[in-house]
DNA sequence: CTTATGCATGAGCTGTTATTCATATGTTCA
DNA sequence: TGAACATATGAATAACAGCTCATGCATAAG
């Protein structure tokens, strides 16, 4: 068994995914980088939910912004969440 | 982008993996099946909270029950389960 | 049958979380 | 400078989740 604090961190990563909206904006940008306005059209929310969302993603590391003008377009940052979905995918399908 | 209610499902898959309890219980599981009882002590928590986790756990189908006389033994019930714990491991060891 | 043991379950409490609303920050352009 | 736009943020609210406690149910032993 892991350290105690592997399965916890283990477990806040887990958590930033068990969330519908965040799952959302993930896989939006599996396509391609987006600004937060073009998510939250997308999505139909509000700017403001996006935000809070893509500010949990950006403290899991998970997604990483880049300024353009006035817009900040969110980006993937992590090589392995499209594995971890992919997994997740086949249990639900079963 | 899959279906609303697949990426819904997905967030709820991942929604149980975001437990620490949760978390241990299922790596402790990865081992060998454990009864209620074992797997209380091996955390040191009540009975009870681990009951109503392996709750959670089995609505989900990951984990499944066996009768042995008083004691019910739980076991893992999904291959992918390990899968997605190694590339959420890879994430967090960044 | 009675008692003891292992597990499940429902209610209640408490801490957490996702969204909304209002507002602040930062950038562009006239 | 000031207006307009994009984004971030803090407070507030409502829904939710995990634990405890009490209790019910099933099985085994006497």
């Amino acid at each position: 068994m892991p350290a105690e604090e592997k399965l916890y961190d283990l477990a806040e990563l887990f958590k930033v995914f068990g969330d519908s909206t965040r799952i959302k904006i993930i896989w939006a940008l599996f396509e391609e980088e987006m600004c937060v306005c073009d998510i939250a059209s997308l999505l139909n929310m509000t700017q403001s939910a996006i935000s809070h969302q893509l500010r949990v993603l950006k403290q899991a590391r998970l997604v990483k912004p880049r300024r353009e003008g006035k817009n900040i377009f969110y980006s993937l940052d992590d090589e392995h969440i499209e594995a971890i979905f992919y997994q997740g995918m086949k249990h639900i399908s079963e």
